[in-house]
RNA sequence: GCGUCCUUAGCUCAGUUGGUUAGAGCGUUGCAUUGACAUUGCAGAGGUCACUAGUUCGAAUCUAGUAGGACGCACCA
């Protein structure tokens, strides 16, 4: 980039990423560093959750691919052929349900158009919507590798949907079958059980009396849902309850329609609960189903696809089920049949998409057969050959697996892939499942028997499979797996899935029983579940209750470091997110600094003189060896936290080297003695050189401006942008602890004089006299221009013995002693209140550690060196209790 | 109903196998400030680790129970 060359004068004081972040996006996608091809390296492989095609970009989404992001760019800077793999679903229901309103609002219903005609708007929707939101993840700076973008309705992808369910049915793990099934009356569709979302609500328990034939008698019964009256085929009562002891073998007859049902017996039955009288409607419940089994019921199925009651429902024909609820309950009442109304707290399945109602349905669905196909899955979720992040998810995972239920896969929509079975004849079985239309004519007819079948006598299936049945084969899938060997044998299994804890049944679990049936092998070796996002009253964000901010427009306000920042720096992988956008700011403003602290450095850059940035540092500068010293310390921590996937860590780690390390005390004391002053160019290289390992440290967080930064730190040729540099390498012999320990005592030195500062009211810029009173005398002095560079002062002496000048402020470091000479500053009575406060804390302190000594238990048990360190404390405490109270008396 | 997890400073959270008088960020209070950065610096205040009982020489940490909360699963109409 030509504009690297910057010298103070062309640097704002102000970090604006909007300058900045498209700028390096686009540098980054020109040279094609996000692209990945196998080769000899090792790979690591990332998925992306493909979002809803026509969705956009929310709060969720921002922080799962921040994470996916983090990892991605750590991997590709250590090395790995990092493979990111975006895409998008097709959402079958949610994307129908749009084009069906889009339609209606162009007063087109869905019946007027053929299948393909539907077909075509949903296709023309999809390429308006599809890809918008991978545009906003752009923004973001997703690291995704574009030229691999997936749909789950490509051609090719499409193909081994289609492919892997003939492969089931054909291994007998796909049937169809009728079952009770969750019915969507808005989106007109049979749902699985994960798909039903369950609510407790307010609602009734309608007491309702039926009348007994050939008898002035009745039994009352209670229900929730009265309009499904209309369906009842029976009344059950418990054959052990007295009560009704009478009424075996008796009908009763259902209000309102007078039909006669029978009376049967079944200990399915609580006596306990209500009147010990159910009514059975097996049409519409699912015990109530298996009730009607048992005793060879008639079903009526008294509604409509659409929630109104049917034909056979006889009465309120047409009217929706919720009218009918009000209707009925007046008219069972004017007819004398409502005992009572009591109000009742249940739970009602609510549609996952749509938020209607479900109804219990019996239906003909095609289904897989879980129990065998989830074996190995469940196994090598628990055994850790798959690790979930956190590991608490384990227990949720293995609770499903081990009751794990068949999965209703057929959809009654158009918008998806179509079910592969053709039909030629009306009785359940005379169907077969085949890829092509010509290979059914084949299989019909031997099937059949009947050689003179046709294309023409044949049905295909109008319904198209559930989107997760295509989703489960995503990391098999975008490799092309299925059908070519080279790309998938080289980036699967993936290493790590992140994503969402409520998508564990819907996708992760079968994404990892396919991996298994069809590969052989787990698809990802590690699942990192993140939390959901909050609003600060603790409420999901969602679109519905509008309590979202927009993602771009944070964006723009923050900027994307600012954002990844403020989601990361709240989300320990599996808590939820209290999202505040204080957090952001908090980002932004990390931006400047680091933009500033560069800034300053460059400002002691001339033009036309030549850096050499360099991890060689000045030997003899204890300031080097400690900064470069906490830059492996962190590299060794980040690691570590990163193998945790304890993201958050990790980069409060990196901040604070940067704020804290660099900024407040690195760069503080590489400036020159001098106002005014230039650095020296030796000096600028080292800054410049720990500069460059922070910004590679902090790539992966805040990838914009770390390239930013890197790039006008010195000019950089295409094959060396820090987007594909390399990770800082952890170098223990970097680590020198004791100068860690004596920079931190001499910080701690300078802060116990700005401490005596600020509570004598002794202004920074006061020179004062200092003594320090230190074991370590020598090392001290020896980097004495420390403390003279970070405190004003007249004079400084140091030594392993003195004698303590009378009238001072004085500090206890460690075991170091400080003097400050206060002479007519000195406020007597303040420095008294200093020094008896510390008395009293040290003392307190040496309370609990004589406690523990004096008592026979604690040393006779205690491990020794455990002990010792009390014996250590104790001696440490008095020494420093001695010293406190010797200067306590100066001042009496 | 069954199961899992959680409860630490005003807020959001750390706290490794029990062993410094319990830490961080934000917020708050005070002070400072002409040249890297007020998107700043320095310093201070702030906690009975939900509660109770146990185990232990020693408990935020282990066990049991109580209260409150979150999630998952299954539901009795």
């Amino acid at each position: 980039m030509s504009d690297s060359t910057n010298t103070k004068k062309e640097i704002p004081a102000q970090y604006d990423p909007s300058q900045v972040e498209d700028k390096w996006y686009q540098y980054w996608m020109d040279n094609n560093y996000f692209h990945s091809t196998p080769d000899e390296r090792e790979p690591f492989t990332v998925v992306i959750p493909p979002p809803n095609v026509t969705g956009v970009l929310h709060m969720g989404h921002m922080l799962n691919n921040t994470i996916q992001d983090v990892l991605v760019r750590k991997a590709r800077m250590q090395g790995y052929n990092a493979c990111w793999v975006p895409g998008t679903d097709h959402a079958s229901i949610a994307t129908e349900a749009k084009v069906v309103r889009k339609l209606r609002e162009k007063g087109v219903t869905k019946k007027d158009l053929t299948r393909d005609e539907f077909m075509e708007h949903a296709w023309e929707w999809t390429h308006e919507h599809g890809g918008i939101i991978l545009e906003q993840l752009k923004k973001l700076g997703a690291s995704c590798d574009w030229d691999r973008t997936t749909f789950t309705m490509d051609e090719k992808y499409s193909e081994s949907v289609i492919d892997t369910f003939i492969d089931l049915f054909n291994k007998g793990k796909i049937y169809r079958g009728a079952r009770m099934i969750n019915w969507d009356p808005a989106a007109k569709t049979a749902l699985s059980d994960e798909e039903v979302i369950h609510k407790e609500v307010n609602s009734k328990l309608y007491h309702v009396r039926y009348k007994i034939v050939d008898s002035d008698e009745y039994v009352t019964i209670a229900t929730t849902r009265p309009e499904t009256i209309l369906g009842d085929t029976a009344v059950c009562i418990n054959p052990d309850d007295e009560r009704y002891t009478h009424l075996h073998g008796k009908k009763a007859i259902v209000p309102l329609v007078n039909r006669e049902i029978p009376i049967i017996l079944d200990d399915y039955v609580d006596m306990e609960f209500g009147t010990g009288c159910l009514k059975v409607t097996p049409a519409h419940d699912l015990n109530d189903y298996d009730l009607g089994q048992r005793h060879n019921l008639e079903t009526i199925n008294m509604m409509n696809a659409d929630g109104t009651v049917s034909e056979e429902g006889e009465l309120y024909i047409g009217m929706d089920r919720f009218d009918v609820r009000k209707q009925i309950s007046k008219d069972l009442d004017e007819a004398g049949n409502l005992v009572e109304v009591e109000d009742y707290k249940n739970k009602v399945g609510y549609s996952e998409r749509t938020d209607a109602v479900i109804e219990p349905r019996l239906s003909l669905q095609w289904w897989v057969a879980m129990k065998e196909l989830s074996e190995p899955a469940l196994e090598n979720v628990m055994n850790d050959n798959i690790q979930f992040h956190p590991e608490k998810f384990k227990n949720t995972y293995r609770h499903w697996m081990e009751n794990v239920r068949d999965w209703c896969i057929s959809r009654q929509l158009w918008w998806g892939h179509r079910i592969p079975a053709y039909y030629y004849g009306e009785g359940d079985d005379d169907f077969v499942v085949a890829k092509t239309l010509k290979e059914a004519v084949k299989a019909a007819k031997e099937k059949s028997g009947n050689k003179k079948l046709t294309a023409g006598d044949l049905k295909q299936e109008e319904d198209v499979l559930d989107t997760w049945f295509s989703s489960w084969l995503w990391p098999i899938s975008v490799f092309d797996g299925f059908y070519k060997k080279d790309e998938v044998d080289y980036y699967y299994p993936t290493n790590d899935l992140v994503t969402a804890p409520e998508i564990m049944f819907f996708w992760v679990a079968r994404m990892i029983i396919a991996g298994y049936e069809y590969r052989g092998e787990l698809p990802f070796k590690n699942v990192y579940y993140t939390g959901i996002v909050r609003d600060k009253q603790g409420r999901k964000m969602s679109k519905s209750l509008g309590n979202s901010p927009d993602p771009l427009e944070l964006i723009s306000q923050y900027g994307a470091d600012g954002i990844r920042m403020g989601m990361l720096f709240a989300t320990p992988a599996g808590n939820d997110l209290p999202f505040d956008s204080k957090l952001c700011e908090q980002g932004s403003k990390f931006s400047n600094k680091i933009w500033n602290a560069f800034r300053f450095l460059s400002m002691n850059m001339e033009e036309d003189v030549e850096y050499n940035p360099t991890t060689e540092i000045d030997s003899e500068n204890l300031v080097d060896r400690w900064m470069m010293s906490r830059i492996h310390q962190t590299i060794k921590e980040v690691e570590e936290d990163f193998q945790n996937y304890k993201l958050n860590d990790a980069l409060k780690k990196v901040y604070s080297l940067i704020w804290d390390d660099f900024c407040d005390w690195y760069i503080e004391l590489a400036k020159p003695a001098n106002y005014g002053d230039k650095f020296d160019n030796e000096r600028l290289n080292v800054a410049l050189g720990m500069f460059e390992q922070l910004m590679k440290l902090l790539h992966p967080f805040m990838p914009f401006i770390s390239e930013e930064i890197w790039q006008h730190i010195d000019e950089r040729s295409s094959e060396e942008a820090l987007c594909i540099s390399d990770w800082p390498e952890f170098d223990d012999s970097k680590i020198n602890t004791e100068d860690v320990t004596l920079f931190e005592s001499m910080q701690g030195m300078i802060s116990a004089l700005r401490n005596i500062r600020s509570e004598m009211g002794v202004s920074p810029k006061k020179d004062i006299e200092v003594l320090i009173k230190t074991s370590n005398a020598q090392k001290i002095e020896e980097n004495e221009w420390i403390l003279r560079k970070l405190q004003v002062l007249k004079s400084l002496f140091i030594a392993t013995d003195l004698k303590k000048p009378k009238a001072c402020a004085s500090a206890l470091v460690g075991n170091d002693e400080i003097y400050v000479q206060m002479f007519d500053l000195v406020d007597v009575d303040k420095e008294i209140e200093r020094i008896q406060k510390e008395i009293q804390r040290v003392e307190g302190f040496l309370k609990g550690v004589n406690g523990k000594l004096n008592n026979s238990n604690f040393v006779d048990n205690a491990p020794e060196a455990v002990v010792q360190n009390e014996r250590n404390k104790k001696r440490d405490g008095e020494a420093n209790l001695e010293k406190l109270k010797e200067q306590l008396k100066d001042f009496q």
